[in-house]
DNA sequence: ACACGGACCTGAAGGC
DNA sequence: TGCCTTCAGGTCCGTG
């Protein structure tokens, strides 16, 4: 079950796998084996894809983004439960069907080089979508998203400043990609325990107050980065994880040093959300 | 404008 | 054993 969970430092992993098999490479064949995922493939997914070579794979939150020389973007959600293979067409009659096993894979991009990259999806929650050149901004959910948590852009200041005003819980806050992207339910938990912060409290409590950000929202941002990094470490090097320090620990106690508080688990907003009360306020 | 809950979907896990 | 229920997750959409 525990698989994937596709928070921004898997879909990171995810990305500089396929980068080295993609960028460069052109897109011979795309298979389609259904004509929707959470949504329908546009008419002309195949069309504008096949015959563009592929220029860069990117990230942004959650999303890959692969750019073509043609000026589209090619827009790849993994949802819940997407994965990619990368194979090599043994049959090349129809290499995109060889590749094409599981009942799961949805879509077979056959590339230059007999390289096919597979997407399954059990559940279907993924999306593929193409975006015209400069539409991204128009894009809803990547138009409003917020900055990269291991950017530039994002900071203490800018934390403070868009939980302003908002009176949901900070967990829940934190789980909107328009506050800061790619933070899911794990990495949340995660973050919200490194900084002490109670998943409960009302966001408004750490915004900006006398022209700077408040100590909660310093250790905040700081968590988020942190614990972000040693997940994206961690990618390379899968069976040496030191696993999550709260999340899926309910009932155990709390890793704080010192700490003599226990796991609790609620739920929020229709998710489970760990913490501990003794050591996050 | 913001906030909340339900829908989407399947597989794993737990209960009886 | 096997059936049934519940839960998990990210994002979108309808409703308040």
């Amino acid at each position: 079950m525990m698989r994937l969970m596709p928070e921004l430092p898997e879909v990171e992993a995810v990305r500089r796998r396929l980068e080295p098999a993609m960028r460069g490479a052109r897109i011979e064949h795309v298979l389609l084996r259904r004509k929707n995922l959470r949504q329908p493939f546009p008419a002309t997914f195949v069309s504008r894809l096949e015959g563009r070579r592929i220029r860069s794979v990117d990230r942004r939150g959650t999303y890959l983004l692969v750019a073509l020389d043609s000026g589209d973007t090619l827009l790849m959600h993994l949802g819940m439960s997407g994965s990619f293979r990368i194979g090599r067409s043994v049959n090349r009659r129809s290499p995109a069907k060889a590749a094409a096993a599981d009942g799961h894979d949805h879509v077979v991009f056959t590339l230059s080089g007999g390289v096919t990259v597979t997407f399954n999806d059990p559940r279907r929650f993924g999306v593929m979508d193409v975006l015209a050149e400069g539409a991204a901004a128009a894009h809803g959910a990547l138009g409003a998203m917020g900055p990269e948590p291991l950017g530039a852009s994002f900071s203490a200041d800018t934390l403070a400043r868009s939980l302003a005003g908002k009176r949901v819980a900070l967990k829940v806050a934190l789980l909107d990609q328009r506050v800061v992207a790619g933070l899911g339910n794990i990495y949340a938990s995660e973050a919200l325990h490194r900084a002490g912060l109670s998943p409960l409290r009302r966001s408004s409590t750490l915004a900006t107050a006398a022209g700077r950000p408040r100590p909660g929202a310093v250790r905040l941002a700081d968590a988020i980065k942190a614990v972000l990094r040693e997940a994206v470490a961690r990618q390379e090097r899968p069976y040496r994880a030191g696993r999550f320090r709260v999340y899926d620990h309910a009932g155990e106690p709390c890793p704080t040093p010192g700490c003599r508080g226990t796991i609790r688990r609620i739920a929020q907003a229709g998710r489970s959300s760990f913490y501990c009360a003794v050591c996050q306020r």
